[in-house]
DNA sequence: ATTTACATGTAAGGGGTTACATGATTTG
DNA sequence: CAAATCATGTAACCCCTTACATGTAAAT
């Protein structure tokens, strides 16, 4: 249930219409929780017939603009789930079961799979290098930027870890297909 | 699709039945991939459906056990997967949005958070450094079992990259604790 | 004989992804 | 006026989780 919680805090920090949260899903919310405007719609619409959150139509707005609020219900909402402990998920990552199917199956692409994943990974880290620069450089940083601060710090400790095992992991199959020549 | 494709791996390792795949699911292949026996079971029979697996039934075999073997089909199946390009999933984080979150819900309830992952993250790293230990120190490795040594430096270096990351930042939600005291 | 471990399944509900559909306003 | 952007939505499908249900064989 965390997308109606990661909901609930993106209109705590600003009240937005579905489109707009949709968009600051996918700038800054997206790096811990991702959601297409589909799954936000949706919930949306639950928050409201739960009572958790109001819409108001705004007038002279392109579309249909409907403006979402969080009631006091959301924020009491919000308060116990934050308190509510849940273990870390599993992680799920295909690339590793491709690389253990490949005793079976082959390496046939695996190497590019490898550099690719590798700019995915360098490529957000600079994205996260360049959000902290801009917002949490050289300033006195009250406590929820500091928490903001912390997260993004996760991010850019995690991409920065995939790409140092990427790394060691395209050496390792390098070697391989060395030695597989040398046959 | 990938859970699919991590039972044709298991199964091209060893024949099994959707219990002992279960067991293996839970036991080495969750690392990367976790599935329950509810998820094996019916993915087994779409996998028998589809032409890619077989069954037979094994007699004097406690509660009707069913043997599974992949097929040539399946093989097929498992070498097209494995070469083609997925990119890296979104990670999602509850802990983080709740992180996130406590600045307008309160830090409640938050510390023990950090404390009670950084445990499951250090028993895990515990587990697969002994698994390294027992399966990979002082041998010979063939390719396969490199592979799944890089797999296991993963993991490995996942669970530490998480619990430095906690201790960072049970020091910095304390620091906010007690300067909160000081008011 | 009872407990434990083995073994397979159904059902319900929620979450996530992709495709499709529609319409309004601003910009060029 | 055409294209781009803003804005909301439906439908279908698959994957995952949890709860429930049933039965067999070995061990104590």
């Amino acid at each position: 249930m965390s997308l109606r919680h990661a909901i609930l805090t993106a209109l705590s920090e600003r009240s937005s219409s579905g489109f707009e949260l949709a968009r600051r899903f996918d700038k800054s919310i997206r790096f811990f929780w991702s959601a297409t405007h589909q799954q936000i719609y949706r919930e949306l619409k639950r928050l409201e017939g739960d009572g958790l959150v109001e819409s108001t139509l705004q007038p002279n707005s392109r579309g249909n603009r409907k403006l979402y609020e969080v009631l006091p219900q959301g924020r009491v909402e919000l308060a116990a789930w934050v308190a509510r402990y849940e273990p870390p998920r599993a992680h799920r990552d295909a690339l590793l079961v491709r690389l253990r199917a490949a005793a079976f199956a082959g390496r046939a692409g695996l190497l590019e799979q490898l550099h690719a994943h590798h700019e995915v990974h360098a490529r957000q880290r600079a994205e996260y290098l360049k959000i902290a620069e801009h917002d949490f450089l050289d300033r006195e940083l009250d406590e929820s930027a500091r928490l903001q601060h912390l997260i993004l710090r996760a991010g850019v400790g995690l991409e920065e870890y995939w790409i140092r095992w990427l790394e060691e992991a395209i050496v390792e199959l390098r070697a391989m297909e060395e030695s597989n020549e040398d046959r």
